[in-house]
DNA sequence: TATTAAAGGAGAATTATTCTTATTTGAAAA
DNA sequence: TTTTCAAATAAGAATAATTCTCCTTTAATA
């Protein structure tokens, strides 16, 4: 992803390009595994030394408010985020905080299918997220 | 369910049965919507009002640590609890934090025989859930 | 009833996150 | 280009959910 590619983002949502900003998404973009808030700082600090946390904690409501990054669910208390906007799945490690993107157009049709046959009362479906929960083997780990 | 299952459930787990597990662990059932700490302590204090805060977390990461009762996962800083046992999906509200169990064996089996054909190399499923969001309809609202 | 490891209580500490306020800055307008 | 100013950032204080520490109480066993 160039570097342009980071600020149209940004234009287009009319949000103003700072450097902050610039950095914050490119940060998750690159780091790619649904960082914390503690781990985008930590990539940050490398060529942008002096970032206020209460900034990148800012930046990124705001980018989740406008559609460019997503909270992640977790069972901890700290919130993790995610550059991967498509609507798609998670891979939980029950051993570790790995979290791993999971996209299967089967699956998405095999459950949209699901659902529109099965309704569900008085409930308007607007996502399905597939959490799957289980062990990455140890043959040629990542 | 009877005030003597549940100090079953206690006693089969080996944990030594208190009047707080006791409390803590029956606000759960019976609150039945997945609820914060908060909730349970705010439903206790009606009938035990000298809990302590330490003592209602400290008694929830045990019935979790021993399988009798689960966290839910959110994207808010606020854990929730869970005393439905079996493997089972969440329908998670969009604009208000309402989160209501879904439980399907038709869906289990789908996803299971779906699975079953297509791994996911070098990973062991263990368990799957599926994240239901959308709205629920204002007609006879729950 | 006595014993004792386990559990609870109280409040301090921790920590992720949010807030406050002063300062700086991106970008539109002149 | 320079001016303007709403929006954004920095810094540190505040907040709030959770955890910790340390002392007291108690459930279960003998
Ligand atoms: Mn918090
Ligand atoms: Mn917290
Ligand atoms: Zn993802
Ligand atoms: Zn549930």
């Amino acid at each position: 992803m160039k570097i342009e590619e980071i600020s149209n983002k940004l234009i287009e949502k009319g949000l103003r390009v700072t450097p902050q900003r610039m950095a914050i998404l490119e940060a998750i973009i690159k780091l790619n595994n649904h960082p914390t808030a503690e781990n985008i700082i930590e990539y940050i600090r490398k060529n942008h030394p002096h970032i206020s946390l209460a900034t990148v904690y800012k930046v990124l409501d705001a980018l989740v408010e406008n559609s460019l990054i997503k909270k992640v669910k977790t069972e901890k208390d700290i919130m993790r985020y995610d550059a991967l906007m498509e609507s798609h799945h998670h891979i939980y490690c029950s051993d570790s905080d790995r979290i791993e993107d999971y996209q299967d157009n089967e699956l998405n049709e095999l459950l949209k299918k699901y659902f529109d046959k099965k309704e569900i009362p008085n409930f308007k479906i607007e996502d399905l997220k597939l959490h799957i929960i289980g062990r990455f083997l140890k043959t040629g780990k990542k």
